[in-house]
DNA sequence: CGGGTGCTTGACTAGCATCAAATGTAGTGG
DNA sequence: CCACTACATTTGATGCTAGTCAAGCACCCG
């Protein structure tokens, strides 16, 4: 397990930076097209990765065929560091994206706090939950959005670079009732959607998003 | 942060046991009645438990009152790691439960992978993911049930003990919907339920309750 | 006995999935 | 340049599932 194969301590100090360090590894960072392949279910899991830029989406099959999207990483995010030896998903890129990886070679100390990027891929994973299970369509497609602008809190326009397909696996909707709900959100007045493909949003009334996502 | 006030050293020798080095720390284990409070939202956050009999809810209340159950932890389950140095969730017992706490006072070790602990809790909430989203409430139903008896791999008749509430909150689902499923997996005689609560499960058809959990 | 709690069942309704089709855009080849 | 295909998005019509509201039952306890 990654796990068994580092040493991690932890001090008293608070906070924990990975700085220049951590970058310094012979690691190279990989670029990467749009819906390339990082990883797949079923392979050996012995390296971790952090997004720099672009977007990555982790996701698993069911039986039926089905995908489900458990998350989406973006720039500064942490990704594949699994329970076990073997990967349990699937992790691909969503477009042109940069993502250096970490590997846990035998007797190599990997300069990461992994417990605090478990313990924080867990809180996102129990905030999923919540937005899920409580709320309409209409809700999650705003906490969407919502957590998609929170990546850029400067701009009041972004491009999500997720499909509707992407969004529809990610909350648990169809790919109609997603593209219903943004169409809901435009006749509210609380967004616009531009470039060609409809995924650039234009935040209009960033108060009544977040008022609608909680 | 727990993870900061602790030092945690991870070997790469292969596999990792809380035996009676864990259990000889000074903190004494703990019993409580059902439906005692063990920690609540805001508190400060210094200890972590495991449960050595009965089982524990962890729950969070939306801003409209609503409870939504994160996850029941059973015998040898770990609860009460969180991400900051505050309480985020509420913790209950479910029945008559026995605890241990460790506690994290300045300069203390904790005899126990911190890691390995957040690791198997973010695979729980992932699971939990692709159940709710996925599944009808049938399913979800089942896959609950087959959760439960996981619990009593030996045994074809187990006491839940969760409320038909305490289900449908795990859930995302109403009281009345989860004792629907219940009924419908009695007349497909996947189960039988007895006691006076009806929350005694005897397993009729282990095989069909796998087939339809999944 | 009456009141409280937890579980179940029934009737009705709202919301999302499904099926189907239209639009807009890009790329290809004649 | 236009016809054609391919793909992503949007919109409409319809049906089903689970939520809502209401009532009834079983059990317990004062």
């Amino acid at each position: 397990m990654l796990q068994n194969q580092t040493i991690v301590k932890h001090t008293t100090v608070t906070g924990h930076r990975y700085g220049s360090a951590a970058r310094t590894a012979k690691d190279q960072s990989i670029r990467l097209k749009a819906d390339e392949t990082i990883y797949s279910e079923g392979e050996h899991a012995l390296t971790i990765y952090q997004v720099e830029s672009g977007a990555v989406r982790i996701y698993r099959l069911t039986a039926s065929g089905q995908r489900y999207i458990l998350s989406f990483c973006g720039k500064g995010e942490w990704f594949g560091l699994e329970t076990g030896t073997v990967r349990t998903d699937f992790a691909e890129t969503v477009c042109e994206t940069c993502i250096k990886p970490f590997r846990a070679n035998q007797n190599a100390v990997i300069p990461v706090d992994l417990l605090h990027i478990a313990l924080t891929n867990l809180a996102k994973a129990q905030h999923k939950q919540l937005v899920i299970t409580e709320q309409s369509a209409l809700k999650r497609v705003a906490a969407f959005v919502y957590e998609m602008a929170d990546r850029h809190p400067a701009d009041c326009e972004f491009d999500m670079m997720m499909s509707r397909s992407d969004i529809a696996d990610y909350l648990g909707l169809t790919v109609e009732t997603v593209a219903r709900c943004f169409t809901k959100l435009r006749k509210k007045r609380i967004l616009c959607l531009n470039g060609k493909l409809q995924r650039i949003v234009r935040l209009v009334d960033r108060d009544a998003l977040i008022a609608m996502a909680i």
